[in-house]
Formats: structure tokens, C-alpha cells, sequence
DNA sequence: TTTT
DNA sequence: TTTT
């Protein structure tokens, strides 16, 4: 219910390798900066790539994909929620930043996307899985 | 990872109170025929209204708040992927469905969303939630 | 083509009347902070809600609607992508502000979507205009 | 405003060339079926994929791209919204058929989508282009 | 700070 | 078969 009022979506290259790190509970948290490109020709007929970059974090499974499938140029996409965090400089001022947080993550192509293809984890625990879904 | 591939939401109105199904194994199952409309106006100046009608389907948790907190003329939103079923008729040709397989649901006006509100069931299990996203 | 990549979807209330502003042009700019809100139950069963702000950003016809339409208080969706601006301080400091830069707003109720659907093909006057995409 | 209530993405790979067609108005329609593939682990461990086949129609400088730069096999993503029409058979019954309409294309490697760049503003054509946009 |  |  959460994604569907605060939702992003993005798909371009990572900008470095994923800076993992381990929280004290054991959760895990994976950091980059992605950049998103936009091409068009302008008025003059030049063609014009347009990036915008963005701080992406993951936590918890989607930060263990990134971090064993994704490292810097990998082209990938993100989706989850943006989200501004304040805090304040040494000299007492406040400062904003603006991080994704993403909980999907798409490997482009599908090799990768097998390969990282994990158990589901439906919102229901079913021992036994009916195949109403797959059948469908 | 499969919702990026496969993505539909749509913003609208329960055309019928959703039809709940108990399964065998316990597991419900919410169908209902959703209306979504679109206005604009036309090249006389006339308002248009165009409806488009869906059929939607939801399993489990997301069928237990369609059940509880939607009825016929709900103003819902609703997020997941389409999938075409086939089957076979009676004197044995094959049939097409397209229904929109809902993962998540929105109940527009916040009261209701309130109302709904679920406990987070997060990606992975930690039995003490550490605040780190909410301070995010 | 643009907004595939760098997707951003907002549902929630505007948090102070839309500032216009007339550039040398005619272009019209719109700027508010949204907000929006997420509901759930945390472990202590406690009901809570998180809200996150965002700037917003809208030209043109875009910032026409968000002008006649919207005030403090209003509920509204937002369809856009993200942008980081970075600009220097008088102290020569340099500092990033990421704002949304949205191109579609969705009025909530279908009464506010009504007064407001425009003729379509909204970017660009066009005189004549063909059906074709109507009986699709 | 329309694509806010009855929004579709998908991406994945073009089944067959899309089937150009010209109307008498010279407007140009593309048709083709479209493959989403979902990849997950079953209870088992076994590695699953599953398919889910579209119906996808684009009019005018879409089906344009789709024409020039895709074929059976390309990757794509696609956004548009879910139009179910019906028609009546030979033997005078009702049949329902539900296509995904396309209003963008997103060709997978930034190769293509380089050399598919258009000018902006491109529903319509319009002579003369401020770049307020881009400063944004 | 990515990709072609 | 919805909503205003």
C-alpha cells in the first residue's frame, strides 16, 4: 500500500560499485549514485543526451542482489520511493538529501535476471502451492 | 522483480462488490469488474467521459481488504500485472480472459487508508525492527 | 520516450498554495511542497503515519491546471521525474536541490477531473485533430 | 491525465514484427504480440519462467518508432493503458479482445534509443520550441 | 559518477 | 458494470 502514493521507477546504469554496508541487527544496506539518460534532438537537430543522477538505497534482499549481480556500468532498474532525509552540518546548519529507496531491483537482460532469480516470498505462506496462479 | 516487467494500475471505481471465493487450502480469492475513466474534451468542445472497463482478481491478504473495505462504487486504486487465462468452451474452443492480477490496493480518502492499515511485513524477518528506514 | 527512465508518481495533498510565476516568455511555472502519506501497524500495533515532502515543479498547461485547481489542502496525483539542481550559495558554497518535475496531475474525484479535462493532445495547440486514437 | 488511471508498462521482447498498417486519414497503426517473462524459484528450488503474451497496438509517431527501430525478438518496454474491445463473430456472438495501447516506446540499449531520438514535443508538430523545459 |  |  506504501509504493503506490510515493513511487519511482528508474532505469539507466550504475554510477559506482555498490557501497555495502552491515547494520548492527545483521540487515544489510547497498548505496550508489545511478544515472538516468534521456535522449532527444533539439531544435537545432543536434542530438542531446540529457542525464540526471540519482543516490539509490536498498536495504535487506534487494541490497544482497545488488551487491552479487550489479557493480559500477551495470545498466539495471529500480524501482521504490523517494525520500528526503535531513541532518545537520558541524556548524549546526541543516542540510537535505534526497535518496531513493528502492525495493526492486531489474537486472536488464535476461541471463542476469535468471541467475538472480529468488525464492518468492508470497504474502501468504503456503506450504503447499496451488497452481491457480501459474495456470492463469 | 516481476511487477517491473509486467506493471498495470489502475485508479477507479468497483464496478460490483468483489466476489470472495475460499479455496481449499484456505487461501481467498477477491474478483470484481473495475471501471477506470478518462475525460477530456473533444474537438466540438463537448466534455467526453470514455470508461474502460477491467476485470480483477486478488489472492490472499489483498482479497481479505478488498472483501472488508470495498464495495460496489468504492473509489479504489489497484497495482499489479495483467494475465490472460485461456479456456475451453463447452462445444470446445478455446476462449481468451484478461484480468488484472492485483498485489496492491489503494483506498482513496486516507481515512480509509488508515483504516487498513496492515502490520509492514518486511522483506526479511527481524523480530526487533530497527528504525533505520523510518529515520531514512 | 523520456519519462520511461526516470519515472515518478506522487498521491497525496498539497502543502501550500501553488506559487506562479510568468517567465520572460509567457511560460508559466508552478512550485509546491506535496506530501504524501503512508499508513501501517507497527509492532507495537500502533497505528502510524509517515509522511514524505516533496517540491514540485510543473510548466506550462501543467502549471494551468495546478493554478485553477489546486490549493493547500487539495488531494492530487502527480506523474513526473526527478531532477537535482545544484546552485551556489552567496558563501560560494555549492548545494543540490531535488525537485519533481511533473507533467501530469491528476485532480482526485471525478468532479475536479471533469471541469479540468482539456482538449487533448495538451502540449501543443493543435487546430485539427483526427479521432483515429479514440476507436482503438 | 488519462494515463494516471489506467497506466500499463511492460517490458520485454516483440513476438513478431509488428504489422504496419496505413489508415485512409495516412494515420499509421503497428500491431504485434509481446512476451513479459517472470523468473523465480519454486518450492522445489527449480528455477521457473513464466510468460505472459500481449496484444500490443500503436498509432501514429509510436508505431513510427516501432516500424523503424523493432522487430521479432527486440526488447522493448512499452506504456500505455488496457482498452478491452469487443466484436461480434460471423455466427453473431460477442467477443472480447484486450490490447495494450502504446503510447511510448523504450528500446532497450541506449544505442537504439539514440538513434530513435526525436524531437521533443512530438504528439504534435510545432515549429518553434522554448527550452524552458530543460532548465527545469 | 554511468551507458552508447 | 462504477463515479460526478
Amino acid at each position: 500500500m506504501s509504493n503506490f502514493r510515493n513511487h519511482v521507477q528508474l532505469i539507466g546504469n550504475v554510477g559506482e560499485d555498490p557501497k555495502i554496508t552491515l547494520l548492527d541487527g545483521g540487515r544489510k544496506v547497498a548505496r550508489f549514485p545511478m544515472a538516468t539518460n534521456e535522449y532527444y534532438t533539439n531544435n537545432q537537430g543536434e542530438k542531446i543526451q540529457n542525464t540526471d543522477w540519482h543516490q539509490v538505497v536498498a536495504w535487506g534482499k534487494t541490497a544482497d542482489i545488488l551487491e552479487k549481480y550489479t557493480a559500477k556500468g551495470s545498466e539495471i532498474g529500480v524501482q521504490g520511493k523517494i525520500k528526503t532525509r535531513s541532518y545537520t552540518t558541524e556548524d549546526g546548519n541543516q542540510r537535505f538529501v534526497t535518496e531513493i529507496v528502492a525495493d526492486e531491483v531489474l537486472l536488464m537482460g535476461s541471463k542476469a535476471a535468471q541467475e538472480a532469480s529468488e525464492p518468492k516470498t508470497p504474502r501468504s505462506k503456503s506450504t503447499k502451492k496451488t497452481s491457480a496462479k501459474k495456470d492463469a
